[in-house]
DNA sequence: TATGTTTTTTAGATTTGTCTAAATTATATT
DNA sequence: AATATAATTTAGACAAATCTAAAAAACATA
């Protein structure tokens, strides 16, 4: 079955809401796809008939497994063809997303297995979020973001949670990206500000709210 | 600016149809496109008003300067597409058109100057034809039969002339097909007959009436 | 619980691209 | 040149996706 780009945006964006919450409001998802609350009511409505969304009216939703696999493969065809700009094409990890928006939404089968083999079976796109294998299987990385991160700890940047290209912009200036090292120097309580350093660069400070958006692994 | 992939459509259709025909008829392009003469009216009418196309109703029309850039751009990314799904991804060159009906909307004009250099800026695509430069420069590939083309002139299998079973199977046993790269090693002038070389394959002889049936493209 | 606020849905309009059927213009034929 | 035929355009309708404004439902709280 093939569905509108439109539709194909409205499932991704239900599914890495109902990720964070489980269930997923109007609003929520008109200000994730920056549109009113009464075109997403509309869309609901369609999304429900074709059998992709568990829908009540006034009572929140969800995707049904059917739309869950649909969303999925787009995610798969995202991230895959984020790798391709980065790795192949030589784009910054963080001019990659607005091109793979529009890519995601071709609809050949065989053209994103032939990628993926291309590309040699990656398991994660360049901003360290997981690639669904080609049956819709997703592996869940164990991370923990900065605020959590113990003093001291050696660790590794894997991935970045709000992937704004103002986040992207700051995290590019401060020169950190997917695979640094750094450990953490100082925490202030008095802002929950932190203070980082990168392995061979000075050492910097980053606020609460973009700590919060860093993840990243160590070993126990 | 930015059209929607129905208007690409239309300006990618009318730029093949104005190469062989000059003028262009509303009953042509529905042909092409696959749709009612109404439709292609109302089409032409927004496209005029967009200055694309140079339009006088009952009388024909051609694209405007305008809209012949556009149209190039559009064949650039369908020709570099191809390109890439046949030379990195192994796709068959049959089977790659309709894929890149679709990779030819992506608009990034970075993207496809980037696929350009990845593919180090190849000058025909899989079928043969030209693909045109960053600017929109194109080289005009001519179609000659096998008599015509000068010796020793790399050249590719563009079209069949007398397409009869007795012919395909001919061709098909010499290993001969749409694509195939080739050069003219030696003409006899006893009997025009004409002694081939294709391109990883033995050389071969052919008749003058087969030569005479066998449509070759060449850059000048 | 009653009332006010927020969220969600409905009603009706708009835009883009398409269609059918009818009208108009161009062309071909006698 | 008159008329028949073919090509093209117009008129009016429809589907998809969006919007605004208003109504309805859910919720929050006094």
């Amino acid at each position: 079955m093939k569905y509108s780009s439109s539709k194909e945006n409205y499932l991704k964006s239900i599914f890495h809401l109902q990720e964070e919450d489980g269930m997923v409001t109007t609003n929520q998802l008109a200000g994730a796809l920056q549109t009113r609350p009464a075109s997403v009511t509309d869309m609901l409505k369609k999304l429900k008939s074709q059998k992709l969304l568990l829908y009540e009216k006034y009572k929140g939703f969800k995707l049904s497994p059917e739309g869950k696999k649909v969303a999925i493969h787009i995610v798969r065809k995202h991230r895959l063809w984020e790798f391709f700009l980065v790795n192949k094409l030589n784009f910054g990890w963080d001019e990659v997303h607005e091109i793979a928006e529009e890519l995601e939404h071709i609809s050949s089968k065989k053209l994103i297995d032939r990628l993926d083999a291309y590309l040699e079976f990656p398991k994660t796109d360049p901003h360290g979020d997981p690639i669904p294998d080609s049956n819709g299987r997703l592996t869940i990385a164990r991370q923990v973001d900065l605020l959590n991160l113990p003093l001291h700890k050696l660790a590794e940047v894997s991935s970045i949670g709000d992937q704004s290209a103002e986040m992207l912009e700051l995290l590019s200036h401060k020169n950190i990206q997917l695979g640094s090292k750094l450990e953490v120097k100082k925490k202030f309580t008095f802002d929950n500000s932190i203070e980082l350093k990168i392995k061979n660069q000075p050492t910097i400070t980053v606020s609460e709210h973009v700590a919060k958006n860093i993840f990243v692994k160590y070993d126990e």
